[in-house]
DNA sequence: CTGCTATATGCTTCTTTGCGAGGC
DNA sequence: CGCCTCGCTTTGAAGCATATAGCA
């Protein structure tokens, strides 16, 4: 998880982001407004060191209790080859992950853009900037200085000085633990961490300190610390990663930033921010331009860093010179009291990847030159100046903490801007693909790309002239990046394309051919085109125009039986294959279908009409999306056809889904009140029916009971036998019950609520043991008429209705109380 | 060692209108 | 007789992403 979004707001961004919201369905996500409590600690004595040992949390760290469980479906075990098995939910949760990791950062990013604005920061910041300096930047007017060129200098001049002197100011502290950097891929990558480790502002907890540490939390009724539980990756079946929330290191509020500003110092995106804002304070327009760094969107550019990365696991001095990048000394952040504690419980220091100040920061700011009405690139950390930023912002490609992929610029006014293409010479050959959605990745016409849609959301609504002289100089850029110079780097590009790389589907118009790759056309992906048959056309409401001709002839792909027979009678008749046309969404017009006349709807040659969508409703027609509205049509005589609104495959078979019919518009009312009428209908049909089977039942016991006296009463033997021959009829009785098993609750005709049954009814106490029919029987005779038949099926009890003219039924089921009536 | 290419492998997508027996 | 339900039918190929080996 990235280190920079503390507090996540995501507004107009997320309704940029195209995120399913179904797939948010397994994660539990609570939050609640994070309240800024740490603002009176100090800047420089490393605020949250304290917290970095397993002493009793104070109740500030953390306000909200926030749990994310990415948990993965249980899948049948696969066999293992080497490493780990990657799951197709496994690459959609790292484009999900990638993505809401590029919301976030934005959302962070507008946060402290905002902050540049308040009002006390800027004073603070302004009065801090020496008269010389001050002096310099009010010189720069048209009406001291009437030559533009020189205006023009003189800017750079002021910005050089003015960089020259925060640079030498501002004391760069807790540049590694509060980077905005690259992710660890660790815990992505499936490895174990071990407990205590930090990662990325996290801290790993063993499964038993966890719980150690909840049942502290509840028993001071305290809120809990943030955490997560990571699942790695694969199908298997395996334990997860608690990480715990550390206190943000860096100046992560408003009332921080400001101290970092009066205390001038902080780590290095601090630096960036308040330069930022002092610039803003001396009404130059800046923007705070970050380079965001989510985790990578596919697997295998996670997995080539992720295994490349030192092992974390070693976190002592040691690791110090692990690693070719590690120009600093291991960072202990570590404050005294905080090491006077670790002392105490023997706890090591935590080991946080350092990082070079001499390489390309991931914040930094442009300054709009008046005079040259062009943004200038500052690195304030570096004290760069530049009027181009691309070779001094770009990290290598080696740089595993420094990714570039999305570069967005925020101006005051709150609207950002994509400046990816002015700091990269590799925008179209490495960046762009590293986004999810690439070309390669995208199908079809007509699809939105995830990351342009996000940026619509920034960019401000209505262009400024410098934003279209902007755009102007970014698309140069872009355009000036030569052409791949391998086969595979054609693949999946952005711009070019080669027409071995031509899915079955696509095809070049107009093949303007704008360039040759060892001896091959090389086309720009700008004129593709994505291609249908005409069946498929047809299948979305469309048809091919008149006289066009198909762009591309391929082979059928017969899938259901039926097509691939006639395919291979095809290929024995005339021994080639057989192919088919595909068309452009130009060539198509939409498809009107034959229109309702003299009462009659149009049918196809199945006899029914194609509705795949809305579009394709026969003109005087109307869709009746009933299932009993054939029915209803016959018996009211009005002429109808079904409408098939797609189709099911099963088998190697597609089948049609029907749903409803197709009437002419004049017979729409008629025919929905018949289905409200025939609806009702049919539900006091089935009541009947339900009712008649209740009653056939009660008449079979009743029989049965009947018959059972004459038999007892012809062959009753003396006395002794009447026990078991009571015995005997009441099983019957119980199997009769069993029989009706499957009635169904049976509900009132009349409108008395229907009692939910009490669970479990307690047995009415029974007055004595029943020895014979005879007794029941009487016994029944003797009670006072009742209007209420409990029947329980626990108890071996039967009480029959008395006269057979009263209706009752009994749920089989039991303790299902029937009003009668 | 890096970058490129070809090959192997495993997963995903594409597809687009039955029939007859028997019961009610 | 008409309508409905049920069971049987069959079980591919292309395209794509990724992994891996080999080569320059």
């Amino acid at each position: 998880m990235p280190g920079p979004p503390a507090v996540i707001n995501l507004t107009e961004d997320s309704d940029a982001s195209e995120l399913d919201a179904d797939d948010f369905d397994d994660v539990p996500l609570e939050t609640s407004e994070a309240p800024d409590a740490l603002d009176d600690v100090e800047v420089d004595a490393h605020p949250y060191a304290m917290y970095y040992t397993n002493a009793a949390e104070p109740e500030s760290v953390q306000d909200s209790g926030m749990q994310i469980v990415l948990e993965q479906e249980q899948a049948p075990n696969t066999p293992k080859k080497r490493g780990v098995q990657w799951t197709s939910q496994d690459r959609k949760n790292r484009v999900l992950v990638h993505q809401i990791s590029v919301l976030s950062l934005l959302a962070a990013a507008r946060m402290r853009n905002q902050w540049c604005n308040d009002i006390e920061l800027r004073d603070t910041l302004q009065d801090m900037v020496p008269e010389h300096l001050v002096q310099k930047l009010f010189a720069i007017h048209p009406r001291r200085e009437p030559e533009r060129r020189e205006r023009v200098r003189m800017f750079e001049g002021f910005v050089h000085d003015l960089v020259q002197w925060w640079a030498s100011r501002f004391r760069l502290t807790d540049v590694s633990a509060a980077a905005w950097r690259q992710p660890s891929q660790e815990l992505l990558c499936g490895k174990h961490l071990p407990p205590e480790t930090w990662v990325d502002g996290w801290i790993t907890e063993s499964p038993a300190a966890r719980m150690k540490r909840q049942r502290q939390v509840r028993k001071s009724k305290s809120r809990g610390a943030m955490e997560i539980a990571i699942f790695p990756p694969g199908a298997a079946a395996a334990t997860p990663t608690y990480l715990r929330l550390l206190p943000p290191p860096d100046a992560h509020s408003l009332q921080r930033t400001v101290a970092a500003a009066k205390k001038m110092a902080g780590c290095r995106e601090t630096s960036a921010i308040l330069f930022c804002a002092m610039c803003r304070a001396l009404g130059v327009p800046a923007r705070l331009v970050v380079s965001l760094q989510p985790p990578p969107a596919s697997i295998g550019a996670a997995k080539s860093q992720g295994t490349r990365k030192p092992a974390l696991a070693q976190r002592s001095e040691e690791v110090t010179t692990s690693d070719e990048d590690d120009f600093e000394p291991l960072v202990r952040l570590r404050g005294s009291r905080a090491l006077e504690l670790e002392r105490a419980q023997g706890a090591k220091p935590y080991y946080i990847e350092p990082v070079d100040t001499r390489t390309p920061p991931t914040v930094w700011v442009e300054l709009f030159s008046k005079p040259y009405q062009h943004w200038i690139t500052v690195d304030p950390v570096r004290a760069l100046v530049r009027p181009t930023g691309n070779k001094h912002m770009e990290p290598l490609a080696t740089n595993r903490q420094n990714k570039l992929m999305y570069v967005v610029g925020f101006e005051e006014d709150g609207y950002a801007r994509d400046v990816t293409a002015r700091y990269t010479r590799v925008l179209n050959s490495k960046v762009v693909q590293q986004r999810p959605e690439a070309p390669g990745r995208t199908k079809g016409h007509g699809v939105q790309e995830w990351w342009p849609s996000v940026v619509r959301a920034l960019h401000r609504p209505q262009k400024l002239d410098r934003d279209a002289a902007e755009d102007a100089e970014l698309q140069d850029n872009a355009a000036r990046e030569p052409m791949p110079s391998s086969v595979g780097s054609f693949k999946n590009h952005p711009v070019y394309i080669l027409d071995k790389f031509l899915r079955r589907d696509q095809v070049i118009h107009p093949p303007n051919r704008v360039g040759t790759f060892q001896g091959m056309p090389v086309y720009l992906r700008a004129n593709l085109v994505h291609l249908q048959s005409a069946r498929q056309w047809y299948n979305e409401g469309r048809t091919i125009k008149e006289g066009e001709h198909a762009l591309k002839w391929v082979k059928t792909r017969g899938y259901t039986l039926y097509n691939k027979r006639v395919e291979e009678q095809a290929m024995t008749e005339h021994g080639q294959v057989p192919t088919e046309g595909l068309y452009a969404y130009t060539q198509t017009t939409l498809y009107t279908p034959p229109p309702v006349q003299d009462g009659k709807v149009p049918k196809n040659a199945f006899g029914n009409v194609d509705l795949y969508v809305p579009s394709m409703l026969p003109a005087g027609g109307v869709h009746i999306a009933h299932t009993a509205a054939a029915k209803v049509c016959r018996s009211l005589g009005v002429a109808y056809a079904d409408a098939v609104v797609g189709f099911e495959f099963r088998k190697f078979r597609s089948i049609p889904r029907m749903l409803g019919v197709v009437v002419p518009s004049e017979h729409a009312a008629s025919v929905w009140k018949a289905i409200g009428h025939a609806a009702e209908q049919e539900k006091r049909a089935e009541l009947q029916k339900r009712q008649a089977r209740a009653l056939k039942g009660w008449k079979h016991l009743l029989t049965a009971l009947t018959v059972a006296r004459h038999i007892e009463e012809q062959y009753r033997a003396p006395q002794q036998a009447a026990p078991s021959e009571k015995k005997r009829v009441l099983n019957e009785a119980q199997a009769e019950r069993q029989l009706r098993d499957d009635v169904p609750a049976l509900k009132p005709m009349c409108a008395s609520p229907l009692v939910p049954p009490p669970s479990p009814p307690p047995s009415p106490p029974r007055e004595k043991s029943i020895v014979s029919l005879d007794e029941l029987m009487a016994k029944e005779d003797a009670r006072p008429s009742k209007r209420r038949i409990v029947v329980r099926r626990s108890t071996p009890e039967v009480r029959p209705a008395r006269k057979s003219t009263r209706r009752a039924a009994a749920n089989a089921r039991g303790n299902i109380r029937y009003m009668d009536d």
